[in-house]
DNA sequence: AATGAATGAGCTTTCATTCAT
DNA sequence: AATGAATGAAAGCTCATTCAT
């Protein structure tokens, strides 16, 4: 079974918008890194480059809570968990190119549409968070603490990506659970 | 003295990227907010945009400098420093509008030559890592501790602003010393 | 059947370029002569005005080539032939505007891939040479002649049309055959 | 005695305009090839690239004027001095890089008054046919011969000139008196 | 569902020229 | 006489989108 044509284009676009944002790849780049004619966007995605991007970034959400997930799945306590999570990042970063970034970041604060976009975001941030507050809670972290450490584990993940990238060093990410926790 | 039609252009353009970054924004639209006619741009930035948006970073690098060093400069802990410092950046965020991000990143994550403005970024970043650490030390803390702690702060200052624009909510950024430190 | 817009536009930018060479005419000067909107350049060629510049020598290129042939073909001797072209380029001439230059100088000789285009301008003209030293032939002339006598009727040819253009009088190509041959 | 702005610019112009024809050149470019500063321009020149093309061209009509006396000058026939001339122009050929064309047809040919700059090719053009007619009737030609023969020899140079730069070859034009003459 | 053509607004940049000093 | 600043029209080109088939 071959991946459709519609999920090919999200991909794509995700891929290529966490490179260089929203507004620095043009559909004509996606629709050729694609390898897609050029008609066949707007039959997946009427409203063109605005449905593109939320899927793109839906797509992009999905795949990260699957980290998440699988980064506490296996872990014995919280902590391992965060060391887990960070290890997997740090290769995912290597393996994007590492000049990459967040792509809800890249994809949800620009648009034309900017205050729909921006909502989304928080979205899957704090989706992201709640994430990591059930597997604080289920590791033994009281409700209080698993809040806070749900939370301060997003901030320094974001912190430390845009670190990475700035140095082009998938250490930054790797050397953060020791530094921050 | 009325400042200068160079300067001007580059602190109306910092304040456009910092808003929609680098692709996002047009030079007719920073021409246009800065009350310049069309043809003025080039005499003082020959190599146009790429040229405005150093300028202009180099304009938002000097600008946090400035912030990290006032709020060093009257604390008598560390820790002090790091609470002023949040609660400054949270001011300035508001006064920006909350759906502005780091400058640095916005210009510096995009554009034409993609590894000179990178290599850019990493250069400011670590500065004011620099800069924090100059102070952590003077205010007591080993070097080892001083430069830790400094990492510490720019990563945790990357991702609460980050999450205060997703949520537009500046109490993410006033919240972070309690959260982090 | 109509005609192209990919040939509309070719053809519109053969007559304009000829008129004012490569670096005089603007793109919105060939579209508006070819009545066509703004953004139905690109779609036929990608590279924008080189390729459209390059098109157009092509298509000027096989129509000098065929009025060569027609010039020939009908010849009885080599003599009479260049008679015949010389007639048929005055008329031409005075079709055209008395003050059009040769189509592959006035496109070739310029343009932003200087050596791309003169080596191809020079593909062109010792096309012209070799298809009139095949008539040459063809009329009785030995090789060596022939070779010679081609080269020698390229260069009136050319030499003419300058005259002919700064006077703006088609009689310079018409007294050609008397004055040269 | 160091040479005068005006005369630096217009023959910055002339030699630029040459390679790249009127439209093909900035003056921008002419300036910073002159090494001058951008106001400079219009003090010497009032009527700007218009003036500035002109006495460019002037430049190049008596520089070419004193080539074809000097071929004749010292020439025992007219042969000799045809022979001369074409030699003479191809080193000036090699000495200018060679692509570069005529510098009154790249001037002349263009340019926003056409009409007034068309006529003054003819002018500068006739001018050297006279010229060459002169050395004809003084080195033992009837004069109807003479005037023959030196439109024929401007013709060969003008030809000739066009296939040199095409092939970017200076033989072509050092062959010329054996195969024209 | 799919697609090459068409579309015009917008992009960054360069142009020749004028102005104020 | 000399010059850096200013100017807006126009340059070539890309954009996201719509259309006709």
């Amino acid at each position: 079974m071959s991946i459709s044509t519609k999920d090919k284009l999200a991909w794509t676009a995700a891929k290529l918008f966490q490179e260089k944002g929203f507004d620095g790849v043009g559909l004509n780049e996606i629709l050729a890194a694609a390898g897609l004619p050029k008609g066949s966007l707007y039959h997946h995605f009427p409203n063109g480059k605005k449905d593109l991007a939320l899927e793109a970034a839906a797509l992009a959400d999905r795949e990260m809570v699957r980290i998440i997930n699988d980064a506490f799945a296996s872990a014995e306590t919280y902590r391992h968990g965060v060391s887990t999570l960070f290890h997997k990042l740090a290769k995912l970063f290597e393996l994007l190119g590492s000049h990459t970034g967040c792509p809800i970041s890249e994809i949800l604060f620009a648009g034309p549409d900017r205050n729909e976009f921006r909502t989304r975001s928080a979205t899957y941030f704090n989706g992201w968070i709640a994430c990591i507050e059930g597997h604080a809670i289920r590791l033994g972290e009281t409700e209080a603490a698993a809040q806070q450490q749900a939370e301060r584990l997003f901030i320094s993940l974001q912190g430390c990506w845009t670190l990475a990238r700035a140095n082009e060093d998938s250490d930054q990410l790797r050397r953060a659970p020791e530094l921050l926790f």
